[in-house]
DNA sequence: TCTCTATGTTAACATTGTCAACATGATTTG
DNA sequence: CAAATCATGTTGACAATGTTAACATAGAGA
């Protein structure tokens, strides 16, 4: 598949090859599977030459975590672009989308959210994501729609304002909205890929009803 | 507060006391923290002596786990067993404790849904409780309230089936309904204490909508 | 008392992340 | 073009950690 140009360096582009073939250890072999040294190994090349792309595995593992981010927004993406179908067919496609990623992946899915970041993440929390108050506070959905961000996060945002704009969803503050499905979404994945549900065996069903009482809760009004 | 008989034996009851302090290093300090040496160091013990009373180190931190779901099932308790208080009233005040003792404890949060179990959860995940089944076929809301464990779980879903006989929810599969609980619930505390929402300086309020959204899906009519 | 089992200790080992010192290919500079 | 400089890769070593084996000891029961 990918015959890199092997003429050009030392290894020829070394770093790339870590950060895709550390995340295909993740998916295939759990997060676990992954030590610097083997890493080394399955590219030929010797354990230290990571330090000269990287600070530490701690910082190789960011880079392979947004990678993987890069996937999961490729498997939703489709069901936010599909114009053609109602609206509402394509976020009840995106919902089921987005578990079935996380329960085809699960080593992958956990390591997006695991705990590497975490510590971090704590701290930089306060000042994160300043950009989500623009889409807040931009009156017009139309223009959001051009500024947003190619963040799944931002297009979930801007198709519930378009739900809204169509009188199907209630104007609740949207980013609220998208967090409460965001938060479905991303529990029932968890509890489902970490077995914490007796009735994992069926994804579809628990994700209907999951998705039903949702919806009862964003749409306007009742026939 | 829990001096120990020191006088029975080598050193008391190491296997509590390890489980126990453990259980603390992991809410206070993380769960990197947590090396077999600095346990036995702070029990003052040898390294060594663990392996008398668990196989390895993951045995033991599947103790910790159990231990700390006592926790967390010990902080919503309260509000599912007052039964002054109307029934909404104790499903909100639920949800809240469940969030807040995330939020609070986030390192012993993530403990409990962490990696450690997630492999062999998902080996045992299809044998794992029947006994649900039970509850879920159980006709009569009474006799399963006799026959559910004090598992929170089971609670929620009591309190579900509950809220269904005084015809305030949906006559929905109450494990499903439960589920969609849990989810929402999980999924909410876990971007929190992960940083991934940009608003979690205001729990409460990302809470509350979340609420909201939730009830108006699972209430039996609307006013 | 003697023996046995439970519990604890010490020393050693393998794995892993990390770093320092060295080596080499590529690029720039005189 | 030759030399210097930088980027990249290699080797050896080290500290931390989980684990195990061999040894030690306290308490219980014959």
């Amino acid at each position: 598949m990918k015959k890199k140009k092997h003429t050009s360096y030392h290894h020829g582009n070394l770093k790339e090859s870590l950060i895709h073939t550390a995340l295909d250890m993740v998916d295939k072999e759990g997060l676990e599977a992954i030590t610097l040294r083997e890493l080394a190994n399955r590219l030929g090349t010797s354990r230290s030459a990571i330090y000269r792309h990287f600070e530490g595995k701690e910082a190789l593992m960011k880079q392979v975590i947004l990678a993987g981010f890069d996937r999961l927004d490729a498997a939703i993406e489709p069901y936010f672009n599909n114009k053609e179908s109602p609206l509402l067919e394509r976020f009840h496609a995106m919902g089921i989308s987005y578990v079935t990623f996380a329960t085809e992946n699960p080593n992958l899915y956990r390591l997006l959210f695991g705990p590497v970041m975490s510590k971090e993440r704590e701290e930089v929390c306060e000042t994160e994501r300043p950009d989500l108050h623009k889409i807040l506070h931009g009156d017009s959905s139309a223009e959001v729609i051009e500024t947003a961000p190619d963040d799944s996060f931002h297009k979930l945002v801007t198709i519930i304002i378009e739900a809204q704009d169509q009188e199907i969803f209630k104007k609740e503050d949207p980013i609220l909205i998208a967090t409460a499905i965001w938060s479905l979404l991303h529990g029932l994945s968890m509890l489902i890929i970490d077995g914490h549900l007796s009735i994992s065996d069926n994804v579809q069903a628990v994700y209907e009803v999951n998705y039903k009482i949702l919806l009862e809760g964003l749409v306007r009004s009742h026939s």
